[in-house]
DNA sequence: TAAATAAATACAATTTTCAAAATATTTTTA
DNA sequence: TAAAAATATTTTGAAAATTGTATTTATTTA
């Protein structure tokens, strides 16, 4: 509790209850706003007002009449302000404008190699600069927020732990909120894209949801009743680093049979080259170039999604251990959604039916009965959708 | 939001807040109340006052001067009302008496084999049923709060499953408020427990929470930003049927290398019987009826606590399984702190030195840093106190 | 065209907070 | 020892936002 119970506390709150409605149920009248939410008219009258001044609301247009005069509809305003979107990864800065309802509305890549510069912060930094500069309209502009791989402790702004990039300690949201003079937000990747799941994904409607990340690496994001679970130092999640075979292969983390090994690309990558060594059939490449050879994770799994005979067989051993992380994660968490992310993996792809199988086999019925595990559902702007619904969150959030 | 901002809920919120800083740092005047609440001297003498009327708080004596008048301390008075604390086991119902403080003020105990009987809920209903008839102050209960293993939906009230006592969507909440015509809550035990520690354990100050109890099976309760992490079906924190060893023992649950087979109590004792018949030296028994014996947990607790050789060499792989399963544990939530609850347990003892000395040396140093793992520290009416604190959680929350 | 219906606004009543003043009590100090 | 200063609590009156009711506005229906 930041605040004590006043009137003015006693307006804001109002004043979300109507805009929530609004959001969700708009375009709605105001007669149908009180109803709804058991406000007085009055009420409902001089809180819309302030909304339609502040702009984040418009009338939008008369609605039909059912005996008497017509309603005048009103409705939420999402590209009223925007939100800069900023996403780090290892080999691309995306900077872009997102809407009041996570639509990326431009968006700017810059790639380059960040693993090697080791200066990728100041290089995001001066592409916000260089992308604020040519913002004309910075009056509307709700703040910046960021998003990066690795420990990110989002209620103090500070990047604890990036070991990709070369980070330990950065306060980034101190730095670019004191160069740029706006409300800045950092968080954790998948956590981000979790939430943005979780709040404008088509799985949205399940309080509890789990985002795993595929890539170099293993991450997950959890949104617990509809909000991230970031644990104490802002590092849970590390999904990639649960031991499912005790004595399995080494780790670099240390610990043994991390699924992390079994399940990354990198690891899955090296089975293919294992596999078109042995000379198995596949449409991926012809054979003769096997070794010098860059297959991306695209190519791979658009082999996958034709059933590719290697494909499938190279997934064989990372589906059973992918099947058990996740068994675990169900009998830890017992979600309603896990949603998988691996480039543009397919809902009907031998990986995630056979994962989807084999966790119904192993975890206990009542936790699997109305369990999804699909693909994410977000689209090309996951990682700008998941910056901006961060800082979402927080705006309209309850005011207490 | 269930609730409007009208002038109702402001003075809701300013008696939570007053009551709140009542308990925390009372006994407090008036006066300092108002400082530290922000709040005007008339909002609090007359939130005081309503509560000073309920009986919830009382004057407690005059303070010293400090150049003025006397100040006149109130204080939160946990005696005034009570919670009917219910504890369901496969072998005891425990019913009784808990302040507002999780102190436990009286106690039945009434043992029995329920796992055989398989009627525990209705037993239990009929010993409430009697406990309450002796109660003479009736008014003063704030409810009944019953805890038991299994999968429970605490906001439906339903008991989904417990397979040790035959039991499958058990509506109890509903059932008990039916007949005895009392606010009910029901949750699960591990739930319960790690609630408590968090609100009355030593440990309480921290956020983030893990109670991992040991005993016939291996459960836990997960308390996040304090409060329970329940997941959607309330089967959240299954934490003994999370796989370290996917080739490893067959699990009844269908899955492989369960945590449960290798660190229950039943798989430590098997292991003693084993080391027992190779004779290995021990202060446990004399070993000659050693295939008769009956050990209990805390005679085995007890010879670990003396450096037992055979009782530590008996856990010496338990503890590897365990220290895994944690750091899987660790890496997926975060955590603040790690309670185990195996009854007397020594925090010097082997077991919990070594795991502690192992999680250390696995998992990723930005999460151990400042992460306790110790024993329990509620003493030995934890279940009650559980009980409570799921009602007292309900009771003294946010009116929103 | 008048009556009925519905949406939106205006107004008075209510309630609770807050600020300031009043009151009560105690210590300090002249 | 008495007046002044300090602190705690209560009283008083003004301010603000809600609610319910009444009113205005707009539209349909008879």
């Amino acid at each position: 509790m930041k605040k004590t119970g006043g009137l003015k506390l006693m307006q804001e709150i109002n004043q979300y209850i109507i805009l929530k409605t609004i959001r969700e149920k708009g375009p709605i009248s105001r007669s149908d706003i009180a109803k709804m939410t058991k406000l007085s008219p009055t009420t409902v009258t001089s809180a819309v007002n302030g909304l339609l001044n502040e702009g984040i609301v418009t009338v939008g247009g008369i609605g039909e009449s059912s005996g008497g005069r017509k309603p005048v509809y009103v409705e939420f305003a999402p590209d009223s302000k925007y939100i800069i979107g900023v996403s780090i990864t290892n080999s691309c800065i995306g900077i872009g404008k997102v809407n009041m309802d996570a639509q990326v509305k431009e968006k700017k890549m810059y790639p380059g190699d960040f693993q090697k510069s080791a200066n990728a912060i100041s290089y995001t930094l001066d592409r916000i600069s260089d992308y604020i500069a040519e913002c004309e309209d910075l009056s509307l502009c709700l703040g910046i927020s960021i998003i990066t791989p690795g420990i990110v402790d989002a209620k103090k702004g500070i990047i604890r732990n990036n070991a990709k990039l070369h980070l330990t300690n950065v306060p980034l949201k101190e730095m670019a909120e004191e160069r740029f003079g706006l409300k800045v937000w950092i968080d954790n990747d998948a956590n981000a894209i979790a939430l943005a799941e979780n709040k404008y994904g088509k799985y949205g409607s399940r309080k509890n949801l789990i985002y795993i990340q595929m890539g170099d690496g293993i991450g997950s994001g959890i949104v617990f009743e509809d909000s991230i679970f970031r644990g104490s130092h802002g590092g849970a999640g590390e999904f990639g680093h649960i031991s499912i075979d005790k004595n399995g292969i080494l780790c670099e983390c240390g610990n043994r049979g991390c699924l992390e090994n079994y399940v990354s690309w990198p690891s899955i990558y090296n089975r293919i080259l294992d596999h078109l060594e042995k000379g198995s059939p596949t449409t991926m490449v012809s054979h003769k170039n096997s070794k010098t050879l860059d297959i991306s994770q695209n190519d791979f799994l658009k082999a996958l999604h034709q059933n590719d005979e290697l494909a499938i067989s190279v997934l064989e051993e990372p589906v059973e251990y992918m099947a058990n992380g996740i068994v675990s994660l169900v009998n830890l968490f017992n979600p309603d959604v896990i949603l998988i992310g691996w480039g543009s993996l397919d809902k009907d792809s031998y990986f995630i039916t056979r994962v989807r199988e084999k966790v119904k086999e192993l975890a206990f019925d009542i936790f699997t009965d109305g369990l999804e595990i699909q693909p994410t559902t977000l689209g090309g702007d996951f990682q700008l959708k998941g910056a901006a619904s961060v800082a979402l969150e927080e705006i309209f959030e309850v005011p207490l």
